[in-house]
RNA sequence: GGGCGGUUAGCUCAGAUGGUAGAGCGUCUGCUUUACACGCAGGAUGUCGGCGGUUCGAGUCCGUCACCGCCCA
């Protein structure tokens, strides 16, 4: 009977733990997934059926799983599961990205630690070398760690950004947008880190509110004796000032507009202008102009055409000694030898001897305490420096227009809609995007500059050798015999390149190949039939912290290069907090490690947990006694399973859902059918929660606490047909129940599946394989009114009891039912004896003394407690219940009162009231009647 | 300064299109009921942030204020 598990290597004992064991349960289940090849895309068998697609935001290759990870590919992987079950063709793309910034640091660190030659020292391409053996070794760590969630990606399509093929998409990428003048270099503030020693990305810079000063420094006004005030927290640009700005309109200062001040310390004569962005509100009103130092005032310098005077070094030393545009002007005097000496200063010590020197000669006016914002790089921790460097930039604004266009013509759609309004406001007023960056680890920008300058852009060197040959030939500076013979000899094309070429060192933003990602990994741009077959994806399951970085620039550069959008849908999941609120960080100590909670309570709990927490618009505040609360709900249903194993529930293959005959199955088969609706309505709108919560509620509240229940008198019975019938519908809600878990709790489900394939009839696929239920006209009315009633009945007793702390079995009376009602109560007594622990069970006209009276669902039934009733706790619980009734039955009254009620409200909300008040009236008399008699009877 | 979100039971949160407030956890009471104490049964707890408006009717729509977050300048 267990012979497909005696069969399989790893075979589980028999059901004999009270708990389920994750631990001894998730390896095993998902290395059979991997050998049954449950996830690969593209199965034969679904050939014909319809495509989804999905391709994972791909974790940092340096990462490890975080909480973020946890829930976004939990979510993930719920679709993917829900929609496999489905019968469609999954494909969950897989894969990581290269990292660029973070690899690069975390190799040489790795290098410094053991003491080994620096990436300097070791060139560019054996340190390159060296981190693709970092990749080799370490790189794997997140693709191991989401097996460990359980995410059912097609790892046979695992991607890396670095991988040949992503590789010549990015090149392919970027000739194309050179050749339509959408990249193009230029010389322009970026944001540089200076420990780094590269540019990095506006959205990799953190505004850190920071305590400072605003010195406010007097700047000598050519031709008299006065002073121009300027107020600036970063007082050693000054030595980059080529203007002073006051605004137009301000009354106190803009005579001086058209005067010139001299700098101090430099002696540069800088003129006083008027713009605007001067507040006369802040600081001293008027504004020093430093535009190579600071974002605003380059545009200040632009439209004013002020030059540029770059006083820092890339590692943000000060740099004046050869600096041609910083003497430009500028005569000798002592003063300007002493500030040079200050060449080579790093910027905050530069800092402090640049006020020493003003306050020397009396030009700080004063010091006022402030705090502002001050950026940082996110990696490196380091004060980010506005630096005028040449990059290459990507002309976002144009890509912008198609991305924008298509979510507005709803071609993709943002859940929940309210980020629809984040992405338009970035997209409307997005900026150039510098994409080079000065590192080695990365896509290496497809440049080759040429002897003059000429920069040729070409998908590889030997293109580039072409168009330099075709170029130089053109303008005469080789012959064209030389250019042909050059161009036909490999070794001399190799030379030529070698010695008149030289590559752009820099390399390419991360995000530059992360934004291609939901095509470069389907083949792009080869015509591949995955890119015809999954592309546009499905939907992008991610964090609203990445919708710029990921969403917004692969809608650019998906519909650039395939006219299409790259997904149908964005689903904007939350952030996962702390039990406080607090986002989880190392420093703050308060991180809850995924892993962790996977050891602890199962892969399962966790993704339960996040799904159960998942609400559309809010962030998650995670603890771990929730992740123990549903650890405790897979043992429930866990132990569900045992009992049915127990009693010998099988699966019967001539058992029909439609047509179950026992009151009891066909009641449990219409709420398994409400279940199903339940869940599936609530995934298909991407409302996690709810789709949990239908799934525990029917497990544990109508499931276990009912239907077993009711179920046991019959299956400890005598064998029968009503028990045959039992097993088999038992067995039945039991697999329907295995599938609505499975997307949330895929490896619990997926062991109890073979466990009751072992004992109750072999199931042909793995669950994960299975078909999602679909049963339509199972609902039964009668079934219901049949069950609900005793269910209420049950729970009317129970109540009573506990209140009036009646531990001993008693007698139940029905008063003055009818046939009907008598009947049913005859067919379950058995049931409801041993339940609500009833002695008998009969039925009078009248009820006897020290009888307790209920009314349940319209009818009165009394309990025997004659000689342990309470009398007064009685007549004060009647009391109670009077109460609630005349409060019901007022309130309706006073609605049914208002003829605007009766006149506007719909009908149907009439009658509903109507019929409460009804219900309610009636209620009231069976009340007043018990406690007539009560009263009566003492 | 601009924008977005939040304020519902002790805690954490659910509550399409307005029609008498729900869950989990916690708490209290009682249970060695032969699947499960990671359990069973029962109970208690809410002027749904304040004020005003629309409506027959508002936790739900509008306005306003307060406080708390986040994003952008």
């Amino acid at each position: 009977m267990r012979a497909l598990y005696r069969s399989m290597p790893n075979t589980r004992p028999a059901m004999i733990d009270k708990a389920y064991q994750p631990a001894a349960v998730e390896g095993r289940i998902y290395a059979a997934w991997e050998a049954a090849g449950a996830f690969r895309a593209g199965r034969p068998e679904r050939a014909k059926a319809a495509p989804y697609c999905i391709v994972i935001p791909p974790p940092n290759v340096t990462g490890s799983l975080h909480m973020g990870h946890a829930l976004n590919n939990t979510l993930q992987d719920i679709l993917c599961r829900f929609e496999r079950m489905r019968g469609r063709d999954v494909l969950w793309q897989p894969g990581t990205d290269h990292a660029g910034i973070a690899t690069q640091t975390v190799v040489e660190r790795q290098l410094m630690r053991r003491r080994e030659p620096s990436s300097r020292e070791m060139g560019r391409d054996a340190f390159i070398r060296r981190v693709w053996q970092w990749k080799a070794e370490s790189g794997g760590t997140i693709v191991a760690q989401l097996k460990r969630l359980g995410a059912s990606c097609d790892w046979s399509r695992e991607r890396f950004t670095m991988d040949e093929g992503l590789s010549r998409a990015v090149a392919r990428v970027f000739v194309k947008l050179c050749r339509d003048g959408l990249i193009y270099r230029d010389k322009r503030l970026v944001n540089w880190d200076p420990t780094l020693k590269t540019a990095i990305s506006d959205l990799e810079v953190q505004q850190v509110e920071t305590r400072g000063h605003l010195w406010h420094i007097r700047y000598p006004i050519e031709g008299n004796d006065g002073f121009i005030v300027v107020a600036t927290t970063r007082p050693e640009t000054m030595l980059g000032d080529t203007a002073v700005a006051v605004h137009p309109h301000n009354e106190r200062l803009r005579h001086l507009i058209g005067k010139t001040a001299i700098l101090p310390l430099v002696g540069r004569r800088i003129p006083i202008i008027g713009d605007d962005y001067a507040n006369p509100e802040k600081g001293s009103g008027a504004v020093k102009i430093t535009p190579a130092h600071d974002f605003n005032d380059f545009e200040v310098g632009r439209r004013h055409d002020l030059p540029l005077v770059n006083v820092l070094d890339a590692e943000a030393k000060l740099d004046l000694r050869d600096n041609a545009a910083f003497l430009h002007g500028v005569p000798p005097s002592p003063t300007l030898d002493e500030t040079l000496s200050l060449n080579g200063l790093d910027r905050f010590a530069a800092r402090k001897r640049v006020l020493e020197h003003l306050e020397a000669r009396g030009l700080i006016e004063k010091i006022e305490p402030t705090v502002h914002m001050v950026p940082h790089g996110d990696r490196s921790g380091a004060v980010l420096e506005p630096f005028l460097t040449d990059q290459w930039y990507v002309d976002a604004k144009t890509l912008a227009g198609p991305a924008i266009e298509a979510v507005r013509a709803g071609r993709t759609v943002f859940v929940p809609a309210q980020w629809h309004a984040t992405f338009f406001n970035w997209m409307e007023n997005i900026q150039p995007w510098c994409i080079s960056r000065q590192i080695w680890w990365g896509h290496q920008i497809p440049a080759w500059y040429g002897p003059d300058g000429k920069v040729f852009v070409a998908e590889n060197e030997d293109d580039a050798v072409a168009d330099a040959l075709a170029h130089y030939t053109d303008i005469e500076e080789i012959t064209a015999e030389d250019g042909h013979d050059i161009a036909a000899d490999p070794a001399r094309r190799a030379r030529f390149a070698n010695e008149y070429l030289h590559r752009d060192e820099d390399v390419l933003d991360t995000w530059f190949s992360s934004a291609l990602w939901p095509f470069s990994t389907l083949g792009w741009p080869d015509e591949t039939v995955e890119l015809k077959r999954y592309y546009p994806t499905g939907v992008l399951v991610t964090g609203f912290d990445i919708i710029f970085f990921w969403v917004a620039r692969m809608m650019m550069m998906g519909l650039y290069c395939t006219g299409e959008v790259p997904f149908r849908t964005v689903y904007i999941h939350a952030l996962v907090r702390d039990e406080r609120g607090q986002k989880m960080s190392k420093s703050k100590g308060n991180v809850i490690d995924p892993l962790q909670m996977i050891d602890d309570y199962g892969a399962d709990a966790l993704r339960f947990t996040l799904a159960a927490m998942a609400a559309q618009g809010r962030d998650i505040k995670l603890s771990a006694e929730r992740v123990a609360g549903y650890r405790n709900f897979a043992t429930k249903l866990w132990n569900a399973a045992r009992f049915c194993e127990i009693n010998d529930c099988r699966r019967d293959p001539d058992f029909s859902a439609h047509q179950a005959k026992e009151a009891l199955n066909r009641w449990i088969v219409h709420e398994t059918a409400r279940a199903e609706r339940e869940v599936t309505a609530a995934l298909e709108v991407f409302k996690f929660n709810e789709a949990a919560s239908a799934i525990y509620r029917f497990v544990w509240n109508v499931f276990c606490d009912w239907y077993l229940e009711l179920a046991k008198p019959v299956l400890t019975g005598p064998d029968g047909a009503a028990k045959n019938e039992t097993r088999a519908a038992t067995a039945w809600v039991l697999d329907e129940i295995l599938k609505l878990l499975h997307p949330f709790m895929p490896f619990l489900t997926e062991e109890l599946w073979q466990v009751t394939s072992a004992y109750g009839g072999i199931k042909r696929h793995m669950l994960a394989l299975g078909a999602w239920p679909n049963h339509d006209g199972l609902d039964d009315a009668t079934a219901e009114a049949e069950i609900g009633w005793v269910i209420d009945l049950v729970s009317a007793i129970r109540s009573v009891r506990a209140e009036m702390n009646v531990n001993v079995p008693v007698p139940l009376v029905m008063i003055r039912v009818g046939d009907q009602v008598w009947q049913r109560a005859q067919r379950w007594s058995e049931f409801i004896k041993r339940i609500a622990r009833i002695s008998e069970m009969t039925r009078a006209p009248t009820p006897a003394r020290g009888t307790v009276q209920l009314v349940v669902r319209g009818e009165t039934v009394g309990l025997g407690l004659a000689g342990i009733l309470d009398l007064a706790a009685e007549r004060a619980r009647l009391g109670r219940e009077m109460t609630k009734c005349d409060a019901d039955i007022a309130r309706i009254d006073h609605k049914l009162g208002n003829s605007d009620f009766l006149q506007r409200a719909p009908e149907e909300v009439i009658e509903g009231e109507r019929d409460k008040r009804a219900d309610a009236l009636a209620r009231r008399a069976k009340l007043a009647e018990a406690l007539e008699r009560l009263k009566s009877a003492t």
